[in-house]
DNA sequence: TATTGTTATACTCTATAACTATA
DNA sequence: TATAGTTATAGAGTATAACAATA
């Protein structure tokens, strides 16, 4: 059952841009909007090797070798602690990660295998001709901008005084 | 039973930057740690009244009183069709939108409610600290350029040429 | 026959709290 | 007593395909 109605125009709060106009300077949403229009450009080569998203994230924040713990990992990926156990999990049983002893035993270090690392430099290779596209349509000094406010703005808005 | 390894030093492929740099180099991966850092300063008022994210979305996408159908929705409001639904129904259930009737009877064509009208309107009211505080935090002027930027690669991202 | 949206289904992630082990 | 992580559990979103209704 539907219940039905002629539109009728509403008024926005004073100084709200109306429509499109003040649906774009949503930040939250053009974060959300740009990451799925260029997301979906790189999510086919994950999805070739059976890799979510979250995962391919932690096999990228691993790839340096250096070994990160599970809560680095958490932040560094915007994985919650509950998701990351599994991811890790699944990700050990397919050897793409192992352990690593550490002094405090109550961290839990990991660190990507041989399989792993080849796992990511194949993922790399396969996205750049996409990553390079982008990169030329939208200009590289201007992509370089962009990535630097977004990492300034992250930065800056953790350092803010908790707002609860 | 967990396999410890000493940490191995791993290359990355030629002209990759290495550790935390590498990974901020990641365009979907700031995009994300942006999203989450800010919205994490909005999701509150979005609880208090029992909204979920795609809810508010959808809450803000229909502000100013334009019709939308449900198409247009899943695309701004970065929802799929099947949870969408779910969300409208959810919405409609709660008295903040309603069907509008439409030439094309395929289409699923809806508005707000007076009542979802006043919920975005409180929303707003409630979140403008917020909005104020990381964009004097960020500089009113850059967090513009952002803004276009990020609106732009969106844009033009979607226009590239299909990659599959 | 193509388009719009819903339903069905399985999987994953989100989110909170309670619990374990270690410091 | 505080911290790091895991487990438990409920709920919501993701994703694909199959279906219904309309154009």
């Amino acid at each position: 059952m539907k219940t039905d109605a002629e539109p009728v125009k509403h008024s926005l709060p004073e100084g709200v841009p109306s429509g499109k106009e003040y649906y774009e300077r949503s930040l939250t949403v053009a974060l959300l909007r740009a990451r799925e229009s260029t997301m979906r450009r790189f999510k086919k080569y994950a999805d070739a090797h059976n890799l979510s998203l979250p995962q391919w994230r932690v096999l990228r924040a691993l790839a340096d070798g250096d070994p990160l713990d599970a809560g680095t990992l958490c932040q560094r990926c915007v994985i919650l602690p509950p998701s990351l156990t599994r991811i890790l999990r699944a990700m050990s049983e397919r050897g793409l990660i192992q352990g690593v002893s550490c002094q405090d035993a109550r961290r839990h270090m990991v660190t990507l295998t041989p399989a792993g690392q080849a796992l990511f430099e194949t993922l790399v290779g396969q996205s750049e001709i996409s990553r390079k596209e982008i990169d030329a349509a939208f200009g590289p000094e201007r992509m370089q901008t962009l990535l630097d406010m977004l990492n300034e703005l992250r930065d800056l808005t953790e350092a803010l005084p908790a707002s609860d």
